[in-house]
RNA sequence: GGUGUCGUGGCCGAGUGGCUAGGCUCAGCUCUGCAAAAGCUGCUACAGCGGUUCGAAUCCGCUCGACACCUCCA
């Protein structure tokens, strides 16, 4: 189904600063490319938030049909914690304290963040590349912009010249800095060493005696630039030029600008036409922050051992708490705010689940086809995902609405419906029907069937005592009765 | 100091030059043996001050405030 051919899709491209319709460079095809952790300590949620982001994006531009090749690499190197000669990477850091094989502390973290993406329910990418496999492509690549002029080799290290590359070419062309500026704002930092120019940034640098990452290069033995590895796996598996390339407004720069140029330089050519930037995830009003103690971690929100909030929540609730902002917009985490919207969440889900027991009627008195355009229209406006929930929420009122009798829907209809809310609860925002099992045929259901029963024997011989002791003891066993015209239904929690 | 983003009702969070998302909360009503759930109704906001305009929360300027980046960071 190439729905895309009638839904054209609008995206905020950071490059132009505005709203461009998307077409790719091959018609029913897209390469994405998004800049993935640096597996050194376990991912944190503004992490998750990013890739959570990039991950309905992915879904959606599936579900209208384009083939897409996501590819998200991780950060395995150990890159500098700055960028002067001296100090240890972070990996190396990392693994000294914890006195472990760097590629051990890599292996860790890297089943760390799978384990949590998966527990959100993330789609994996079609290639998840890393660093240290493609060491010999960024070599390549060194060798490349080195031939063209735009990099220099000093003891052992290779150098991006920015100034060099600024006479030619505009440096700062994505993050709208000015060449001049940065060359007057740049603090005084320690060992800049060997660099010409404190805006240049390493391409390749030569590994102390003590560095354990290390491969040997015709500069000698050492490792790459952080900015260099994207760019490598980037175009080795998207090409020179590729369509959208996302990642968190914090690599915009210097992280972002330097694959522009470092593609600029070695190809010739920028290498993406869709710039995307997903913003940043606060907690309780402060940015997330190991260092002042300002940080929840996946799993400790999961599973509500942490101290900022009140209970656990299901990682659905996450997802449809971070889905009803959009992804340009900060994001303030707050217990208030994560339960507000897992009421809604179950709202949602409870007519959900009504849907396959609706009457049907002879007409519909509303037009579902011009409800599902407006989904549509909702994720083709830079993939705005909270008025696609609100869609959402208009289609929950509906299903109320019929099953009060207060509107109606045809057979068809209701189906239409079904596979639409579906389409974009399930597949685009990658949300699961937590209450799906128990409303189920399981034997749950079935225990508390006959609970509502004997409930109802006992109002029917007006013993009110005893019908509402079987209500009241099963909410506190976390199950909630309903009475409806219909009857009784009941859910958790 | 520089660059950029932003400041929306009790809270969270969309959005557009005029027709005033959505969720949560709150109040009233309907339904109910009573509740709960659901439905209906109400609460009408856009930091401040100027300007452009027939008309601006939406455009421009200034002020105040917040955040991000400029240094590893999603």
């Amino acid at each position: 189904m190439q729905l895309f051919k009638h839904q054209p899709i609008k995206i905020y491209n950071s490059l132009s600063g505005t709203k461009e319709t998307f077409k790719p460079i091959n018609e029913g095809y897209v390469g994405m490319y998004v800049c993935g952790p640096t597996v050194y300590s376990n991912v944190h949620l503004g992490n998750v938030r990013t890739f959570m982001s990039f991950d309905m994006i992915f879904r959606y531009l599936k579900h209208v049909g384009y083939k897409v090749r996501y590819v998200r690499n991780i950060t395995d190197a150990g890159h500098l914690e700055n960028d002067a000669d001296a100090g240890e990477d972070k990996i190396t850091k990392k693994a000294r304290l914890e006195q472990i094989e760097p590629m051990e502390i890599v292996q860790r973290y890297t089943v760390d963040f799978h384990n949590i993406l998966n527990t959100f329910n993330f789609l994996p990418p079609s290639i998840e590349p890393t660093a240290t496999g493609h060491i010999i492509e960024q070599i390549e690549l060194i060798k490349d912009i080195l031939n063209n002029g735009f990099a220099y080799q000093v003891n052992g290290s290779v150098y991006f010249d920015v100034h060099k590359f600024n006479e030619t070419h505009d440096y700062g062309i994505l993050s709208k800095r000015k060449l001049e500026d940065l060359i007057h704002n740049t603090r005084e930092l320690d060992g800049q060493g060997d660099k010409k120019n404190p805006q240049d940034f390493a391409l390749w640098k030569k590994a102390e005696p003590q560095h354990i990452m290390r491969w040997p290069s015709p500069w000698g033995d050492g490792f790459p630039g952080w900015h260099l590895e994207c760019t490598a796996m980037s175009t080795k598996y998207l090409g020179d030029q590729f369509d959208i390339h996302g990642g968190g407004m914090d690599l915009k720069f210097p992280h972002h600008e330097c694959e522009i140029a470092q593609n600029e330089a070695a190809k010739g050519q920028s290498p993406v036409n869709y710039w995307m930037h997903a913003n940043m995830l606060e907690l309780n009003g402060q940015r997330m922050s190991k260092s002042t103690g300002n940080t929840v971690n996946p799993d400790e929100l999961l599973s509500g051992n942490n101290k900022f909030f009140s209970k656990a929540f299901a990682p659905s609730v996450i997802r449809f708490f971070m889905a009803q902002a959009h992804y340009r917009s900060v994001l303030d985490l707050t217990d208030d705010g994560l339960i507000a919207s897992e009421k809604g969440f179950f709202r949602l889900m409870d007519a959900i689940n009504l849907l396959d027991g609706l009457k049907a009627s002879e007409t519909s008195s509303v037009d579902i086809n011009t409800w599902k355009q407006k989904c549509y229209d909702a994720m083709n406006d830079d993939f705005n995902s909270p008025i696609l929930i609100a869609n959402l929420f208009e289609a929950a009122k509906y299903i109320n609405q019929v099953k009060e009798g207060s509107e109606t829907l045809t057979k068809e209809d209701a189906a239409l419906l079904k596979t639409t809310l579906h389409a974009f609860l399930f597949d685009v925002l990658g949300l699961e029907n937590v209450t799906k099992k128990e409303s189920g045929q399981d034997k749950l259901s079935g225990a508390v069937n006959v609970l509502i029963k004997l409930r109802q024997e006992a109002r029917a011989n007006k013993d009110f005592a005893m019908s509402d002791k079987i209500r009241d003891e099963l909410a506190e066993a976390g199950i909630l009765l309903k009475d409806g015209k219909e009857g009784t239904t009941f859910s958790l929690l």
